[in-house]
DNA sequence: AAAAAAACGTGTCAAAAAGACACAAAAATT
DNA sequence: AATTTTTGTGTCTTTTTGACACGTTTTTTT
């Protein structure tokens, strides 16, 4: 063990950047820093990693301690390494990304922590170098969910296409015709009619769909192209 | 500086992996390595990251001490983090992908690096998770290949649309439509004719385009079609 | 020198997909 | 019962795609 003796050894972090959706619009989980440095200011669910601990098990751990959350499907998107990101010591953070049903998680949990689910829209200013982590997710998201059935994630179980509709207007900011949108969607042959309608609506209900999950997982990779030329 | 006092510090590498076109195949650079462990073994060009610069100038600087090859377009694919993926000691590597046109660096200075450019298709075992990074960087490769005009990067400044289509079919190991396939390149309206012709060619000589890099710098992240819909 | 072969450029046509838009049905409100 | 909102489905035109034909340029072969 003493080949890399004489090597630098750095700081390793992990930041999660978790974006929610409650049926209107898009959001993004963070939390309320305890801790110096910039004690009270937002900042994203991160954490050192531990030598005995992969990069997404880390990533995990810091998430469950910070949020109550567990059994997140991640991603990682990357490494920030400039050499100020952290005023404090040079720290290298891997950051994961991650999509969730905001109902489907113990929101109470996630209060308890002094999380809170923000509108990106009205985001206020990160700590360090956090809002350009929250960019490279968006625009990642916006990547992947123009081109693959990603959105699903972000819906509970069962769904209307007009839901699915406004989420994929929320994670692109733009309007979409209805009937088209539909059309589009209906044509993966990805979802499967409940029999069930959304009881919830106030005018006519619309029908519920489940995810054909078989299809999916065997079709992920196609493309599609659900979007109009989304400029990034 | 005393923060962070009690938190792990851990080495942290980056790898290149670094493709190249030769008009055939497409190749990947690769070295012999001249130390322990494993030495003598294929490996992409890797080297631990210095405290007092960032991950990007750590890699080029390492790629520079291996090979010689300077000024070379980066992106960031990530970092490996699994626990005993450097056997020596625990490290996590940010790995980075770059494509080059091979004639256009010097070759002869590679060479002088014990570096070479081995065809993918009859890669050997590489150390590490070195190949997992490869099938990644390759992936990556062909995503964004698939959507964007990315391929230009991997050409001589003046190429003919056979060339052009050569390379494409090289990336996905597949073979294209030569007429479809040019009516779509040219409908993106980024080639501008040099109104040379390829004198190289033994037969009838290609039109060499030049790619139109305003509009290309203006139209990368749209979405194009080129590849009818790629499995991965 | 003529014919054949190889590689390249352009064009045609039918099928599929996309965009724009109309109309009818369901459920609550007036 | 009429109105309003939301949803489901359909039509029409334009654009794009995929499959394929033909003629041209240049080298090689006869």
């Amino acid at each position: 063990m003493t080949q890399y003796e004489h090597t630098t050894r750095l700081l390793v972090a992990t930041d999660c950047i978790i974006f929610g959706f409650d049926g209107e619009e898009m959001k993004l989980l963070v939390i309320k820093r305890n801790f110096e440095p910039q004690k009270g200011k937002w900042s994203l669910m991160g954490g050192f990693v531990n030598d005995d601990e992969d990069l997404t098990h880390g990533a995990e751990r810091i998430l469950y301690d910070l949020t109550g959350l567990t059994n997140i499907y991640f991603e990682q998107l990357g490494a920030f390494g400039e050499l100020k990101r952290d005023p404090v010591e040079r720290t290298i953070s891997v950051i994961f990304f991650a999509l969730i049903n905001i109902k489907d998680h113990d929101e109470a949990a996630v209060k308890a922590h002094n999380a809170h689910w923000i509108s990106l829209k009205h985001k206020p200013k990160l700590i360090f170098d956090h809002d350009k982590m929250v960019e490279k997710a968006l625009e990642h998201l916006r990547y992947k969910a123009a081109l693959h059935p990603l959105g699903f994630e972000l819906l509970p179980e069962k769904f209307s296409i007009p839901q699915l509709q406004k989420l994929y207007e929320a994670i692109y900011d733009m309007k979409l015709d209805r009937r088209n949108f539909s059309r589009k969607i209906l044509s993966t042959k990805l979802l499967i009619d409940t029999g069930e309608k959304n009881e919830q609506s106030a005018t006519k209900k619309a029908i519920l769909y489940k995810l054909d999950k078989v299809r999916y997982a065997d079709k992920f990779h196609s493309f599609w192209h659900f979007m109009p030329d989304p400029v990034m």
